[in-house]
DNA sequence: GCATAATTAGAATGATCGCTCCATCCAGGT
DNA sequence: ACCTGGATGGAGCGATCATTCTAATTATGC
């Protein structure tokens, strides 16, 4: 046996970790297809040669961006989700979503919309997306069957569907402000608090 | 003088309505980055010289579509909010997109989302998003008011930022089919209704 | 300290991009 | 008939794209 060099996988993950966020810089300034390899080697700092030693093509490294960052609000709403009341955590829900955007502006939500157009036509990137949903919108069903128990929630709505139709209702809060620049954040926040209140609420 | 040759006005508008609706094709199929003036060109059966008497650029197709794509929406729009009960036309809403995407299928929604995220970065797309946007809330909202006069709508809810949030929950429902490809979309369709119904109604 | 494999850079590749340029064609006005 | 200028086609421009290749450098085990 001769010298054998042993890779060091921290190095190779933290490595892997920086590229992924400067992928995702470009991505939010120019979206998947105007974000080039070049650019995201320049954001990152090496080589588009050494790129691909870290993925196979720029493809994957979306799928690995949208995987992570989906993972990660999954995670972030799975926590909110653990409040006592069920509405209160869906209201919460709304709150950490406008805390996100004044924080990231208006990128955060072109990410969005690039993945949600791009898995139109790309398989692999629906699957991710499919799977994701599938499991947000599980916790958020279960939460509404408590909820339903509690006798908080309408019995009468089936918890499956509505978890998915509730989840539609965040994704369409963020469309607000690119239709209307000029909106207040806030009471929009507010109506959109009592249309799931009242959404929700079981008939008196 | 000398010999003059005298444009034809209706065969140019004609040619540059046939290009429209061959990058609309494209931007449907490939989106907008991922479209090529060449792909455009042999969809449309022209050449890229003959293309570019008709737009500057590629964006100015783009902007071009838009605008032509939203005016339609919006006449159609108005056309819905003309009936009689104004909870009954928001529903007959949902029944037309929910018909639009039978038709079109998922490829109607990708322009959709790569609109809003292209807005995100080209000023001039979202100028035109804002205009026709704010065209439709005023038109909605009026609507609200006339249903608040006639008490068949809460009128503790403002009227323009209520039309904003129902825009926006039409503007969710599209991503349902994306998240869930086996979504029961009728189901969704009645808990939408339900939702909207609900949301309107004035408290007992 | 040396061999070796992992790591890194950077040039080169072929394709394709949006767009321009120029030659040709053709339909009118005279 | 013939001239003229819009309509049209298509080659070609420089730039840039994603990706690959090669070569140099670095770090590690022996």
């Amino acid at each position: 046996m001769k010298a054998m060099r042993t890779v060091d996988p921290v190095r190779h993950a933290e490595r892997r970790q920086g590229i992924l966020e400067a992928a995702g810089r470009c991505f939010v300034r120019d979206g998947f297809r105007g974000a080039s390899i070049s650019g995201i080697c320049a954001e990152a700092g090496i080589s588009p040669g050494h790129l691909y030693h870290y993925f196979p093509s720029k493809e994957a490294i979306l799928a690995a961006l949208a995987e992570a960052r989906m993972e990660q609000v999954a995670a972030q709403f799975a926590r909110i989700m653990a409040a006592p009341d069920v509405v209160e955590a869906l209201l919460a829900a709304m709150d950490a979503a406008r805390a996100r955007h004044r924080r990231d502006g208006a990128g955060g939500h072109a990410v969005l919309f690039d993945l949600l157009a791009e898995s139109v036509r790309n398989p692999a990137l629906a699957q991710i997306l499919r799977s994701h949903s599938a499991t947000m919108r599980r916790l958020l069903a279960d939460v509404i069957r408590q909820g339903q128990v509690h006798g908080t929630i309408d019995p009468g709505l089936p918890p499956e569907p509505t978890a998915g139709v509730l989840m539609s209702v965040i994704d369409g809060a963020r469309t607000l402000p690119l239709r209307d620049p000029k909106l207040d954040a806030e009471a929009s926040l507010g109506l959109l608090k009592t249309l799931i209140t009242r959404f929700l609420a079981p008939p008196a």
